[in-house]
RNA sequence: GGGAGAUUUCCCGAGCGGCCAAAGGGGGCAGACUGUAAAUCUGUUGCUUUCAGCUUCGAUGGUUCGAAUCCAUCAUCUCCCA
């Protein structure tokens, strides 16, 4: 099977310029493409994987990625599919997420002797002349091709700021800049990046004469449609400070049944026949074994295989056997809380950061949600000795799923 | 530059000067049911020393016994005219 044909069968490919032309460049792995990454946060999300994972699929097959961090388009903010205005960035937080993500991207990319580069495009963005910009650049778009641009649409409704109305620029002008200087002759991008990246392929076009490709990636939905990788708390962080190998792991598995599947052809490099077998374990309980087995590839390849093998060996034990384990989340509360050798139920659901008030431990309390010690605790107003703790911690259980054991430290 | 309107708790969106911590929906959380799934039903969803108190309705001042609701100024946004 072709490198195309397998992008294609794991459904990563959205919408491309010239399939003919874009097969024949990456199967014989003659494409030199770039993935665009703005530095929106302090690390990368789910989001940012997939693209990664894309990268590295092609640079197995031989072609050559550019990672570009946007230290430049970052300064703007690509207003497509938003509704709102981003919050500007100074300079400074900019520099800083750009350096977190080029420490996790040399994670994951092999970037040694010119297998890959990474760029920032603060490089030549920075430094443009607004008056050159225009008569160089500025003449090969046309506003009203723009503004019929399917990114701007919710915009257009609520408004959009000759500011950002800009980042369509920016980025193609990316595309054209290293073009000429890298011979980067594809872009790839989340599929709302459309519109932005045809624009760099007709920039290109029209000032150099010349072709270049665009494919983008299917984004990964849910079976509601709402973008995956998303929690109430935020994004599904790449991070381990930020979310930890084992609630990462959590996330994945405990994701709805029919998404399953869609996700271990998309995210994991599992080879595809074996995938295949597991589509027969749909609509039985069997399918959380495939869950499992997310889980377990998405954390090995994000963390590694230790840090796998420790999440599934504490969901193992948490909810199949009910055993303790020492790989469970673990907080630590501080010997000086305590008055009297007692702490207060509600002070230490909130001191451990477990729940943000008190008024939702105690209401959590009153609703049967919390468990100690596999004793459930319908009284608020109890005190926990510090002699429990003398067995080592106790365990702390919010809910159905959410597990954490507490030592004194 | 001129004119009209908006700004409500996580989001959308009701709110008559006292009955407003603020309707309704979404989302979240918990309980039941389950497979650590979905669907469904129930409860809950500002904070606290919880039969009570405290702080919220863009910001600041003011009118009033009393303001999310009235007035003034400022800020931001939308729309119309130029």
């Amino acid at each position: 099977m072709t490198l195309f044909d397998e992008l294609q069968e794991r459904g990563l490919i959205a919408q491309t310029t010239d399939p003919t032309e874009i097969k024949e460049l990456i199967n014989n792995g003659k494409a030199t493409f770039y993935i665009g990454f703005d530095p929106t946060a302090d690390s990368l999300h789910v989001g940012h994987f997939m693209a990664l994972s894309l990268m590295k699929r092609l640079q197995e097959g031989g072609n050559k990625p550019i990672a570009l961090l946007g230290g430049g388009t970052g300064m703007i903010g690509d207003p497509s599919g938003r509704n709102d205005l981003r919050t500007m960035m100074t300079k400074e937080t900019i520099q800083h997420n750009c350096d977190c993500f080029q420490k996790q991207m040399s994670k994951f990319i092999d970037f040694s002797e010119g297998k890959a580069l990474m760029i920032n495009n603060a490089d030549w963005l920075l430094n443009l002349n607004y008056i050159d910009l225009l008569r160089d650049v500025g003449v090969h778009f046309s506003v009203n091709r723009m503004l019929s641009a399917e990114c701007y649409k919710q915009r257009l409704e609520k408004g959009l700021s000759f500011f950002e109305f800009n980042y369509m620029i920016m980025q193609s002008y990316d595309f054209l800049s290293l073009f000429e200087k890298y011979g980067c002759n594809m872009q790839f991008g989340g599929d709302d990046q459309w519109s932005n990246m045809l624009a760099g392929t007709d920039l290109i076009r029209r000032k150099l004469g010349k072709d270049a490709y665009a494919m983008t990636i299917t984004l990964l939905l849910n079976s509601e449609g709402k973008k995956m990788g998303k929690t109430q708390k935020g994004a599904v962080w790449l991070d381990p400070a930020k979310t930890s190998p084992f609630e990462f792991f959590q996330y994945w598995r405990n994701i709805d049944d029919n998404d399953v599947i869609k996700c271990l052809k998309m995210l994991t490099f599992i080879p595809l026949d074996e995938i295949k077998a597991m589509e027969a374990w749909e609509g039985t309980s069997r399918i959380n074994e495939a869950k499992e087995i997310l889980a377990f590839e998405l954390t090995k390849l994000v963390h590694d295989e230790e840090e796998a093998n420790k999440a599934l060996d504490a969901a193992k034990s948490l909810f199949s056997t009910g055993n303790d384990s020492e790989n469970i989340p673990t907080v630590t509360i501080s010997t000086n809380e305590f008055t009297n050798d007692e702490i207060g139920l509600l002070d230490l659901l909130v001191k451990t950061n477990l729940l943000p008030s008190k008024g939702e431990a105690r209401r959590l309390v009153q609703q049967g949600g919390i468990t100690i010690d596999d004793v459930k605790v319908d009284d608020a107003t109890i005190s926990i000795n510090k002699s429990e703790f003398d067995k080592g911690s106790i365990m702390i259980k919010k809910g159905k799923k959410s597990f954490n054991k507490v030592i004194i430290g």
